[in-house]
DNA sequence: CGCGAGAAATGATCGCTGTTCAATATCGCG
DNA sequence: CGCGATATTGAACAGCGATCATTTCTCGCG
């Protein structure tokens, strides 16, 4: 019909994207459907094309949300731990990554499962949003370092970060399962915990 | 057309294994159709039910060629290094992942693209592809360990194999492009070998 | 106040998908 | 040869993302 006034382009776009992360949350990535987000709040089809341009569009907003509320359950996790040593903060990181993905597993998940077409670049503002994760953990990885290899910390944090991502994604993915079930919270806390120790040896030796 | 004669029941399957294979490993698992596989071997839609029982028949049996072809490079990689040492045997084993991963990108991917509907176990034989992988690794992660704690090996072996499987995602996905780029394969080793030594030392400690 | 330019929203339409299933074609056996 | 069994077909269906001519609305200008 052409209701411009009942919210500003803005409002519209948050209206999507709060419905479209709850239908995400709801069927995951291979049932979402634009079509019935759109539905849902009471639009048409073609909005979402006007809106976010293509369905893609959609999706990276979408994920997007989900970036900021994991990158503001990890704050939250961390917040009011100050006096914990780096170690038992980086443990609280890890509880944060799994835990997150497991309240959120569909959304948690999409955000692997969709992946640009091969030459297009994420958009900056996506890019930023997952630097920001990245550089929260880094503060931690850092604070767990011996101070004179701090400039090894980017690197090091990345791979942990890897390495944790594995685990959950095993975890979360029934791979895990296939053998005797241990727990992946322990194994990431461990793989972490050791290449901190392996770091501090090399440094030394 | 039925032309009964012309393939036996194992042939067919086969033929439309290898050419979904070819074609998931050129479009990837979002743009797969199984329709365009039956295409191009000359059979139509329904076969592929007669065949496969389902779409995810289909995909389950292309995702355990993916399998197949995974293993034996693997062990090809690791036959004629039996004078290697362990660790170095480990460290053929992670360039065999990445290595496999990188050349069947999209055939690889889709092994973690597609899941099952929630409920539905995975097919008895597709889940002895995947922990006959697993032992391939467990194998060299034995041998890489101290005899005594033996025992831990299954263990280990699955968070090892998360943590390459981490860094291997992240890098055909881009993850690691959007900071410093650094080696994801030295990364995964160094992450491996971090592990093995601090098994060593909590050993000994 | 009225009106017209331009923006926003629509939804029919297209080509594609997986899935079903009645109809058809083919085979092996008696 | 003929018949029962089985393999194969492809039209039909509901749904998808994408497009775009059409309709509806808004707002500023005269």
């Amino acid at each position: 019909m052409g209701r411009r006034s009942d919210h500003s382009r803005a409002e519209l776009r948050e209206i999507f994207i709060a419905e479209g992360h709850r239908h995400m949350g709801d069927v995951g990535y291979a049932r979402f459907s634009a079509r019935e987000v759109a539905k849902r709040i009471g639009y048409s089809v073609g909005t979402v094309y006007n809106v976010f341009g293509s369905y893609d569009g959609l999706i990276l907003a979408i994920n997007g949300r989900t970036l900021d509320l994991w990158l503001d359950f990890l704050e939250a996790r961390l917040d009011g731990a100050d006096d914990d040593a780096p170690a038992r903060r980086l443990d609280r990181a890890i509880e944060a990554y799994f835990d997150f993905a497991m309240a959120h597993r569909h959304a948690w998940t999409a955000l692997y499962d969709f992946r640009l077409p091969d030459d297009t670049p994420l958009p900056e503002p996506y890019a930023a949003k997952v630097t920001a994760i990245m550089e929260a953990v880094e503060r931690e990885v850092r604070a767990a370092m011996p101070h004179e290899s701090a400039d090894e910390a980017p690197a090091l944090t990345r791979s942990l970060l890897a390495t944790v991502h594995g685990h959950c994604f095993f975890a979360l993915n029934g791979t895990f399962r296939l053998l005797t079930e241990s727990d992946p919270i322990v194994a990431a806390k461990a793989r972490v915990a050791d290449a901190l120790a392996a770091h501090r040896v090399r440094l030394a030796g």
